[in-house]
DNA sequence: CATCCGACATCAG
DNA sequence: CTGATGTCGGATG
């Protein structure tokens, strides 16, 4: 069966939608046989002991529930150990959603019953076909982008002058093959592939005068008249819009890189996206320009996460409520042609020309449904124009580009019309007329209302992908750029560079009827920014109407950019629901926090000592060193017979070392060893390296280190025993690892310690309701969890609890040590690992959890939604409490007089 | 003085 | 070369 069929039938399934037929459906929609269906809807196939529930053997396990929490009641399940016969798939459904896990890849979904079909792929498995991952991008985009890059690669090699000029003249030589590339396949020049066969009819093999040609025609294509030309040129039409304005020096080429041109014009541009444009600028420009401001491209899919959601779904909604009324349509027409699309970081336009496609695309439905109600007599023409598309861009080039692209996808989208509609027609594209109000500026600092003018009732769009930099990746520039936007405003300085965008986004959005929605970092809506960004947008009264989960940053370039990103649509007009999107679906909810998650607007502020009775926590011991204090593996060896230095080593450990079971050694020296110390050779000359290193810090606190190479830049050692808390941790783990280590220990600074711990802190740092709070106020890395003191440990709520209670905890923690001792020869990655931890552990977690949980309350908790709900309510109580009774603390004091109480 | 972060950085397979 | 998963020292409050 293929996949289309299964699609078929699972449409079929849901257009004849049954409750009582449901899963059976499914399940033969997917080629389940008939008899097997039978058996199991008689019940001998059926293994589930409860009622209202379905067991198939190594199929799946079905449930039907009233709830909305749907995903998290498949989470409860798929981690119930008593679940037997290895169900694939997880599915629970109120037959108005359902969601479903996938037991082998972990993968989750979440959709409402009429996308199934839509994502018919995720029960693949049944059918017994492995999940494949379908590439979303246009292979021929591709193809073309690696061959400019092979081009660009020959050119710089064959002319090691061009780059003297600046790269300017070379991407300005670039656009005008691309456009001539995809001249010659959609009509833009009259006779295809004119381009490709005119230069290999007259140019030699070795390529030798393929420069001398191409500079003929580009100034061929610049003129007027060509009438005098030799009649292989003068074929060619007038182009001009600015693209062949400018006299440039053509780099020469040899055999291999006319080879490329020939190869390329064999490639049919006409199904290139013009979006493609931006790829190939991020693919063949010089590395070392890679990676810079508005140089990221944003793929198809991921621009579509954001222009449907902000307005496609809507309109295309307002088009189904039109249909059969042409008063409502006609309406809608006119809507189309009025509003504004503004990315105020466009780069070479990928979000304007795909949204410029996409309104072409209903209008043409929107046509086809009035011309069923009213026949026209006269040719039709799109109302639609490049003019309504504005945007910003500091790039010079990647702004030429964008215009470029618009005319293209302009061309691309007349013939489209013309195709899909009998009367539809267009006007001539050449010469270039106006192209999209793309301006040559810094959005940080130009009025966007002079960009793009703002009139009462006018409907604008703002959207985009502007550039991320957090704070110690900026230049002095952005920095000052920073400061222009936030002026009058306090504490902005680690906040990320987009933050700019959000608000001047916020300041546009102001008494008008408009919405925004950016690519962001994922940064922004996590850790420390949450509370230094989302009160200012907050306080305008705008909410977040839609948004999208992080996911990893993605797109068909050569070299990916590493980071997590989101997508955020504010709006401050807005009473429709909300839909909160993630990779594995979405779900319409109440509110979205400035987290991204479905709860109310809290944000969690950094403290600087524990808001709960708990002991105070620090960061490890930060060498700031360069690395000449620490010493590996096989350094060690050369000095584990040397008595003399061996005594001034110690043990060192951070999160990589202890999470991995492993360590390194590290130099420990006092006041009173330097003397006896400094005369080893070994040891004068890490410090001397130490010293040096200190010297060049461009950081006034770290060269005054310099004058005590021998001692660690932040020492907080104890020399007592210490819990030590990884600082950053995959997400997948259902527990950091925390560990006890003896005073021989040195704590590296990417781990938390707590000196002096009794064993009932260990417990409660390592329960689930501490992770629970984690998971939901910690900044990340990308999206690993990463533990801190101020945002994770001073504001979690915990209540004053009894000795019997401390002593219940620590029972429990022994007993979760005894587990780990069980398996010596396992590292805390493997004992933590979610798919191979040990059931004994577990169950220790599991008691932990329970008894740490009843120090809350007895009754208890349904799932951690309903814990963090708790944890939320807590958090607001104390914080109005410690308020109120201390309202002018400073974190020195209040630590004092803490750690008094607790000991 | 004490971090919390990184259009990341680095290792394993 | 890609997936998995956490270093290290700076800019800042």
């Amino acid at each position: 069966m293929t996949s289309t069929e299964i699609h078929d039938k699972v449409q079929e399934l849901v257009n004849n939608f049954n409750t009582e037929r449901f899963i059976y459906d499914l399940l033969r929609a997917y080629g389940i046989s008939k008899t097997s269906i039978t058996r199991l809807q008689k019940g001998d196939f059926n293994l589930a002991k409860n009622k209202d529930e379905i067991l198939y053997k190594k199929k799946l396990f079905f449930k039907e529930v009233e709830s909305d929490n749907l995903m998290a009641l498949v989470d409860d399940y798929s981690k119930d150990e008593n679940l037997k016969h290895n169900p694939r798939f997880i599915i629970i459904t109120n037959y108005k959603e359902i969601a479903a896990k996938d037991t082998r890849t972990n993968k989750n979904l979440q959709v409402s019953i009429k996308d199934l079909p839509k994502n018919h792929t995720f029960f693949l498995p049944w059918a017994g076909q492995e999940v494949y991952t379908a590439s979303n991008e246009n292979e021929a985009d591709r193809k073309a982008s690696y061959r400019m890059a092979k081009l660009y690669d020959i050119l710089i090699e064959e002319n090691p002058e061009i780059l003297e000029n600046g790269v300017r003249e070379l991407n300005l030589f670039f656009s005008r093959l691309l456009f001539c590339f995809f001249a010659e396949d959609t009509d833009i020049f009259p006779i295809e592939g004119m381009f490709t066969n005119t230069l290999m009819q007259h140019t030699q093999k070795d390529g030798s005068d393929v420069h001398l040609y191409l500079d003929k025609l580009f100034k061929a294509l610049n003129t007027k008249d060509n009438s005098k030309q030799a009649s292989y040129i003068s074929q060619f039409p007038y182009v001009n819009g600015g693209l062949f304005q400018d006299v440039i020096s053509i780099p020469k080429f040899n055999k291999e890189a006319r080879n490329i041109l020939e190869e390329s014009g064999e490639l049919d541009w006409s199904h290139i996206n013009p979006d493609i444009f931006g790829s190939m600028i991020q693919a063949v420009v010089n590395p070392d320009q890679r990676g810079n401001l508005g140089m990221h491209y944003t793929s198809v899919p991921n621009i579509m996460k954001v222009i449907k959601p902000l307005f496609l779904d809507d309109l295309y909604e307002e088009l189904e409520k039109a249909k059969g009324n042409s008063k409502k349509l006609r309406k809608l027409l006119d809507r189309i042609s009025k509003l504004k699309i503004f990315d105020p970081a466009c780069g070479s336009g990928n979000f304007l020309i795909i949204a410029y496609k996409e309104l072409r695309k209903l209008e043409i439905e929107i046509w086809q449904a009035l011309l069923e109600t009213e026949p026209q007599q006269s040719f039709i023409y799109s109302n639609i124009q490049l003019t309504q598309f504005y945007g910003i861009e500091i790039d010079d080039f990647a702004h030429e580009i964008a215009k470029l692209s618009l005319w293209l996808a302009e061309h691309q989208m007349n013939k489209y019309f013309e195709n899909q509609l009998e009367l539809g027609k267009s006007n001539p594209i050449l010469p270039l007329k106006a192209s999209g109000n793309i301006t040559h500026a810094n959005a940080t600092r130009v009025d966007w209302e002079d960009v793009c003018p703002k009139h009462k009732d006018d409907e604008i769009y703002l959207l985009g992908n502007p550039p991320y930099l957090g704070r110690s990746l900026r230049d002095t520039k952005q920095q000052e750029d920073m400061d222009f936007v936030f002026q009058g405003k306090k504490n902005y300085k680690d906040l990320d560079y987009i933050t700019c965008w959000f608000i001047k986004g916020s300041n546009f959005l102001k008494d008008s009827n408009s919405k925004l929605a950016f690519v962001s970092t994922n940064s922004i809506c996590q850790g420390t920014q949450v509370s230094l960004l989302w009160p200012h947008l907050l306080e305008k009264k705008l909410a977040i109407f839609f948004a999208h989960q992080s996911f990893k940053w993605n797109n068909n370039a050569k070299g990916n950019a590493g980071v997590s990103v989101v997508i955020i649509g504010l709006s401050n007009s807005f009473n429709g629901s909300k839909v909160l999107y993630s990779d594995i679906g979405y779900k319409y909810v109440q509110n979205i926090s400035p987290y991204l998650t479905d709860s109310k607007d809290l944000v969690i502020t950094n403290r600087y000592s524990p808001l709960s009775n708990i002991p105070e926590i620090c960061l490890g011991n930060a060498p700031k060193d360069g690395g000449a204090l620490i010493i590996s593996d096989t350094e060690f060896e050369e000095y584990k017979n040397n008595n003399q230095i061996l005594k001034y080593i110690k043990k060192y450990i951070g999160a990589n070392e202890f999470i991995k079971g492993n360590y390194r050694y590290c130099l420990w020296l006092t006041d009173d060893d330097i003397k006896e110390a400094g005369e080893i050779n070994e040891i004068a000359m890490r410090l001397d390296s130490c010293k040096k290193m200190r010297l060049n810090s461009k950081k006034k606190q770290t060269q005054k280190l310099a004058s005590i190479p021998h001692k660690f830049g932040e020492i907080r050692y104890k020399k007592s025993s210490s819990v030590i808390i990884p600082s950053v941790s995959s997400e997948r783990r259902n527990y950091i690892p925390i560990g006890f280590l003896d005073k021989n220990w040195i704590v590296s600074n990417s781990a938390f310690v707590i000196y002096d711990a009794e064993p009932w802190l260990f417990g409660i740092i390592s329960s689930n309701m501490h992770m629970v709070w984690v998971k939901a106020v910690a900044g990340r890395l990308e999206s690993r969890l990463r533990y801190s003191s101020q945002l994770c440990y001073n504001t979690f709520p915990f209540p004053e609890i009894s000795k019997v209670k401390k002593a219940n905890i620590e029972e429990n923690v022994y007993a979760v040590l005894e587990e780990r001792e069980k398996h010596p020869e396992k590292t805390m990655a493997e004992l933590y690992d979610p798919d191979k931890m040990p059931k004994g552990l577990r169950q220790a977690h599991k008691d932990l959890d329970e008894a740490v949980e009843r120090c809350y309350r007895l009754q208890p908790f349904q799932n951690d939604t309903e814990r963090l709900e708790y944890l939320f309510k807590e958090y607001e109580k104390m914080i109005a409490k410690d308020t109120l009774f201390q309202p002018a603390r400073r974190g020195g004091k209040q630590k004092k007089t803490r750690k008094k109480k607790v000991k």
